[in-house]
DNA sequence: ATGAAAGCGCTAACAG
DNA sequence: CTGTTAGCGCTTTCAT
């Protein structure tokens, strides 16, 4: 025989009560004796009786699950904010449904339907990288779904963001290569059509400019985000008359292809060749020479993209019309491979 | 106004006619005239109608959701594993709900609670290290939820699995190690109850027994799998008097802080100190030397779990019942730290 | 080929 | 404090 899941109608039957009045005791509802939920309570567990999500969101109109567009979930960025995002959800009661788009805009299109299908109370989103129309995004501010963007967030749709202050972040990596000495520093950066590149491309310009120091157009390149490209730029650019003496990139995959490079190239040598990346991901301190990189703050970037689906969600009428954007101070992680004990002033 | 979704009540007040009728549109049901069809379909893309998963789900009473557990998406391993997962879902309609157990047993708990009231048809889990109890898992099989292991699996809960055959990748780098021509070669092992690291001991175990190599006891050592863990007993090893002159790791964070001490204390050479990791983790090929590894076929692992969730599911008197287990094959990833060019025979 | 009606399991007025 | 009733949106007999 099939055993069909213990419902309150079947506890209601046993106790010879109402269901709303089991429902109400599973729910600590104020208005009831604390006889009947204890004896409730009790059947519920003796029949194992679980509460049955479906229908509860069915009726109350949400779900309490939190819809989550990663990229990838091979970057270790993502991940790591992800278990931020996890840490505030669990603490209220919710969930997370995790999708990746492999930075692929059609991929995308169908976590947010698979997300707005299931009934979710919110979507945080990091947007593709392959992504240029944004029609699905406004599709869900006009259900009302509260959208909230991290890491990579669109300025122009108005949406409530976590960020980190990526240009800061792209200065101060820039600045620290000048401060040690290096005298010909290039920039690798990454697709431009995505803002937080953009913005840490403007951080070296101006970083490069503040020190007085001309940008050699052979010395500015953009890649796609991949060892590979890192690597093939890098090439390229090392093989020039004049050639860089170090290298600021738009993110650490990048920076591992300059990494490699240089070593093959060159053999490592400390200070031979400044190295810096952006995103502290997972391998990086594990590099030799250890990365240089700009931590993003992922746990609490997951935790504030999370605090602010709730607290846009406590005042409805506000979700989507805000434009909230929080922005984090970005760290410095000084390891070896920009340290040049030859050339520092 | 508030603009509740469309349903299919209103697109059949539109068109004068049935809910169900236009339900059966919706669904392609063979009785619909082609006509209707065509009149539903238009009017539902122009309302903007979007199918409503939760209610199809409780009337339905499945869910088209698939339920993973993953004790971190910090470990690559498993993200690749997830990649695999997705791929078959995808293709069969199913969505993927994620959960991170963070190797603990509370939070496994607490995640197959979850994915048991979101109805999922079906839960794929990896175990948690801390866990020693499975009362959770037993629950599931009661409700009658398909539940399949991968990597991780449980041998006498009698559950399907997908895994890779651990004994024989261990036995394979060990004897790799023996080959290149090291003399004491150590093992580093992960918690002895977690059974595919009891069989990557084995493994070893044996590769040595049958090459005629007396295992020392000191050259045998249980870590937690981390890079620390790996660390201290490379040291503790190495300080030893008949210090190895090798290392087979149970994975490779532990084969990192093994990499790490073994370059800090003797810095690298090639050949030095062989070492070679399990589980082909994103950055061990990335570090210095690059670290010799047992690669899991992480995204085959993945579609074979899924498969194996479909297959059995088309036959649901079958599920649960049968313990089909799919042993994938380790291969062997060759990279510099295991190299030996001076002892090689 | 279509419609009417019932119900998946739950909750929230409303009444008492 | 508890019961009655209605309904979230969908699918599915059973009719016609």
């Amino acid at each position: 025989m099939v055993d069909r899941n213990t419902t309150i109608h079947d506890l209601a039957r046993m106790l010879q009560i109402s269901a709303s009045t089991v429902s109400r005791a599973l729910n600590d509802h104020p208005a009831i004796s604390a006889v009947t939920r204890e004896r409730v309570r009790e059947a519920a567990k003796a029949c194992n009786y679980r509460h049955n999500r479906l229908a509860s969101s069915l009726r109350l109109g949400r779900s309490k699950i939190i819809g989550v567009i990663i990229p990838s979930a091979r970057i270790s960025f993502f991940g790591s904010v992800v278990h931020g995002i996890e840490n505030i959800a669990r603490k209220k009661g919710y969930s997370v449904l995790l999708f990746q788009s492999n930075e692929k805009q059609d991929f995308e299109e169908q976590g947010i339907e698979t997300l707005l299908q299931s009934n979710v109370d919110g979507i945080l989103a990091s947007v593709a990288m392959e992504t240029r129309n944004y029609a699905h995004f406004e599709e869900v501010k006009k259900q009302h779904i509260p959208l909230i963007f991290f890491d990579r967030s669109v300025d122009h749709l108005n949406v409530p963001a976590v960020v980190i202050d990526d240009y800061k972040g792209s200065y101060m990596a820039t600045n620290h290569l000048i401060i040690q000495g290096y005298q010909r520093i290039a920039y690798i950066g990454g697709p431009q059509h995505i803002e937080i590149f953009d913005k840490r491309l403007l951080g070296y310009l101006d970083a490069m400019k503040d020190h007085g120091r001309p940008v050699d157009n052979d010395l500015v390149a953009f890649g796609e985000i991949s060892t590979d490209s890192g690597r093939i730029i890098a090439t390229r650019m090392l093989e020039n008359k004049q050639a860089p003496d170090a290298f600021a990139t738009v993110e650490d995959f990048t920076a591992l292809g300059v990494l490699q490079t240089v070593r093959q190239l060159s053999g490592y040598r400390p200070g031979s060749t400044g190295v810096i990346g952006f995103a502290n991901e997972a391998f990086s301190e594990f590099l030799t020479p250890s990365l240089s990189t700009v931590d993003q703050q992922t746990n609490l970037m997951g935790e504030q993209a999370a605090n602010l689906f709730f607290s846009g969600h406590q005042h409805p009428e506000q979700v989507n019309t805000n434009n909230q954007k929080i922005i984090l101070e970005p760290r410095m992680i000084i390891r070896e491979s920009s340290i040049n004990p030859e050339k520092q002033s």
